[in-house]
DNA sequence: AAAAGCCCCTGGATGC
DNA sequence: TGCATCCAGGGGCTTT
């Protein structure tokens, strides 16, 4: 489900309010993806110094350490003081001082872990390989070039691997494509210059876009408020195979690249 | 060492 | 209604 934009929109709905809260509890579910790397108890006392974004992972500093918070394909995170009952796929919860923290997770690819600090492996082995931040002055058009040119690989798989650049995932991978006229199977490094300048500015448009419109509510997305985004009612590509592009009326095309779907015009992208 | 595949897991939609 | 199949917003790990 979520990606950058999603993860964004969801910081932005309960950093504020859980900053400066201690926690009281903490409890685990089922297994997510990865164990907790702590006793949960130890985590008793702490307090929530603030919380980051990088890539698709939520930090959580605390008095000690951090929290590494992944949603995976399925996960959202719910903040307050009156939440309903826990259910069956909720697996993780932090009580804290301001409320509680709920992960929900249908499918538990998602990831709740525990670093003593951000230099521990136990963080490095997360972020260590992560690309350039899309929505900072750090991603440069000519820098993201340069990158696109060591690699090979189509170009939708370079962006989803996200080593490159973080927090392009499945639906806006297509969507800013599909804005800079490149074709998903178009090779990396057989991008122009000026193309890859009209895909560095696409990224960084879609991915704004999202966030302001509260990013996209496929299937099950909310934020930490319960609030459900909007973008993808003005998706251009992506789930519309078959349909008419918004653009120039060919039918959207669909495709598997890497076990992944993908969606494309073939008028208005160009290999 | 880049690149391609393999999984982890549950649930909803579709087809017979 | 039941059952099988396929697909889903991610990404670390193993194998080529």
């Amino acid at each position: 489900m979520p990606e950058l934009p999603e993860v964004e929109v969801t910081r932005l709905s309960f950093a504020d309010r859980i900053v400066h809260a201690q926690i009281e509890k903490v409890q685990m579910g089922k297994a997510l993806r990865w164990p907790l790397g702590c006793e949960p108890e130890a985590l008793q006392g702490l307090q929530v110094l603030g919380v980051r974004r990088r890539g698709k992972y939520l930090l959580v500093d605390l008095s000690a350490g951090l929290l590494l918070i992944h949603l995976g394909m399925s996960g959202s995170i719910s903040f307050g003081t009156d939440l309903p009952l826990p259910g069956k796929h909720d697996h993780f919860e932090m009580v804290t001082s301001l409320g509680t923290l709920r992960l929900h997770d249908p499918r538990r690819f998602g990831a709740v872990v525990y670093a003593p600090s951000q230099a521990h492996p136990a963080a490095v082995r997360l972020l260590a390989r992560l690309g350039v931040e899309p929505l900072t002055d750090a991603f440069d058009a000519n820098r993201f070039h340069s990158a696109l040119r060591l690699r090979k690989t189509p170009i939708k798989q370079v962006l989803l691997a996200g080593e490159v650049v973080v927090g392009v995932g499945n639906i806006y991978a297509s969507e800013t494509l599909f804005m800079a006229g490149i074709r998903p199977t178009t090779r990396a490094n057989a991008i122009s210059k000026p193309r890859a300048k009209l895909l560095h500015a696409a990224i960084q448009e879609v991915l704004a876009q999202a966030v302001a419109q509260g990013g996209s509510t496929l299937r099950d997305f909310s934020d930490a408020q319960g609030e459900s985004g909007h973008f993808q009612l003005q998706a251009m590509v992506y789930d519309r195979q078959g349909l008419p592009c918004r653009v120039c009326g060919s039918p959207i095309r669909g495709m598997r690249q890497g076990q992944r779907s993908t969606f494309y015009c073939s008028t208005c992208q160009k290999p």
